[in-house]
DNA sequence: TTGTGTTTTACGACCTC
DNA sequence: GAGGTCGTAAAACACAA
């Protein structure tokens, strides 16, 4: 899929050794993960993913807003609120985390490449 | 259409507190 | 143990050819 983020994190870390010791742990020789056994949802009744409404997002995205992480009273509170199972709850926060980190991930990438460039470009200027 | 790339939802494995 | 991250499967979606 997309790779971006590691090659950002490989020329960051390659510039700034160091920089991502505590994010980035190191899983050198990572253990093979288990698949995951197809549909095993049946709590579902065979229900298929579905998308959840504009709604639904903009309250969930309101409450990130304002808070990143989820007490579980606010859970059920806000699970009841959109009609959704608290645990759809819990991983939609879990995935807007992650797509959270993905984007500052890629600020900082950008900004880190921005003043590496200008740095090299004063290099070569003194140099002459 | 359909083949393909991207995004979103969901879950298993592992980690931390 | 509950709840977090990480990696990824699979459905949903977008869109060029």
């Amino acid at each position: 899929m997309n790779h971006k983020v590691e090659d950002q994190m490989a020329l960051i870390s390659q510039l700034y050794p160091g920089v991502f010791t505590q994010m980035v742990p190191q899983q050198g020789e990572s253990k093979p993960r288990r698949r995951r056994k197809k549909n095993k949802d049946a709590g579902l009744s065979g229900a298929k993913k579905r998308k959840l409404s504009e709604e639904q997002v903009n309250l969930l995205e309101m409450n990130f807003g304002s808070e990143h992480k989820l007490e579980s009273d606010r859970k059920d509170k806000l699970a009841s609120e959109l009609g959704l199972d608290p645990r759809q709850v819990a991983v939609w926060f879990q995935n807007r985390r992650a797509r959270w980190k993905n984007k500052k991930l890629e600020e900082e990438y950008t900004k880190l490449k921005t003043s590496h460039e200008t740095i090299v470009v004063e290099k070569c200027q003194l140099e002459s």
